[in-house]
DNA sequence: TGTAATCTCTCCAGTCGCTAGAGGTTCAAG
DNA sequence: CTTGAACCTCTAGCGACTGGAGAGATTACA
């Protein structure tokens, strides 16, 4: 049987991360022990390992809680399981173009600076006036 | 002079976002007609939409702080903003060789899905077992 | 002038996926 | 037996908004 920070360093996770999981219902309430201290086996090993994987893979744990409900069911169509990662791939490529759009806007932004005073630093003139943008990067705002 | 809700439409933003703005301290507190309610320039209008375009290539609203300080300043040297644009630009090239490995990751985890059932889908086999992987996507999660 | 529709006000709570801290208990090593 | 690490619960905070409740302001039209 695994401690809590025994199973963290096993799986990737840190200890706040798999009280929190548990909290939210990615994993099952664990077994204590006498000193009321969490204990875990092989399988919860198992199950956190997906998780940090999906999450690695970007998949939301809304997205996680369905992967995991369908892996309890090895004998349905693993049809709800495929179509999760194609969203997934979809969002992922949808991030990338957008990305993409960013890196040449600032490329150009960084490129033309002349190193001169403010008044005329192409950084700031162009976050002010986005028609001096080459391309429409679109307006969509992006979390980093 | 602009309404609240005539400056959002201007620049782009929803009025709750234009109260929060206000709030943390990136545009200056309004003035207000009689009847309490905030009423905007052109000035204010220009500095939405800086704020609002530098949030589309992705920059935090700490660093919009400081490049709104440093706009404010036309005689100073542009190497701040330069630094800071360029530090921004180093952050999305991070994230773009870290989402084109999640890319070929999901693309080849959708790929070689069989459309069979649970028990031999690959997404959840490559979910379940890092070793499954192709390349090794880096363990950093990816906020999306 | 009345009234109805639309805006705006403040304040508070929720989103996502953790992370950190306070203040206390249990456990393993020496 | 003592020390110190690891554990416990509970709460609050991060970034950047978003949404709702309930009340007041303004505008459009009859």
């Amino acid at each position: 049987m695994l401690t809590i920070g025994k199973l963290g360093q096993a799986a990737g996770v840190k200890v706040p991360t798999i009280r929190y999981y548990e909290q939210i219902g990615i994993l099952p309430e664990a077994d204590r022990s006498a000193g009321n201290q969490r204990l875990y086996g092989r399988q919860t090993l198992e199950r956190l390992a997906f998780v940090r994987h999906a999450r690695d893979l970007g998949f939301s744990l809304d997205a996680i809680r369905d992967l995991l409900s369908l892996s309890d069911r090895p004998d349905r169509s693993c049809a709800a399981a495929d179509s999760i990662a194609k969203a997934q791939l979809l969002a992922v490529r949808q991030r990338l173009v957008r990305l993409r759009a960013l890196e040449a806007e600032l490329e150009r932004m960084v490129d033309h600076c002349a190193h001169g005073t403010i008044a005329d630093c192409n950084v700031i003139a162009v976050l002010g006036d986005h028609t001096l943008c080459a391309r429409d990067h679109d307006p969509r705002i992006e979390h980093m």
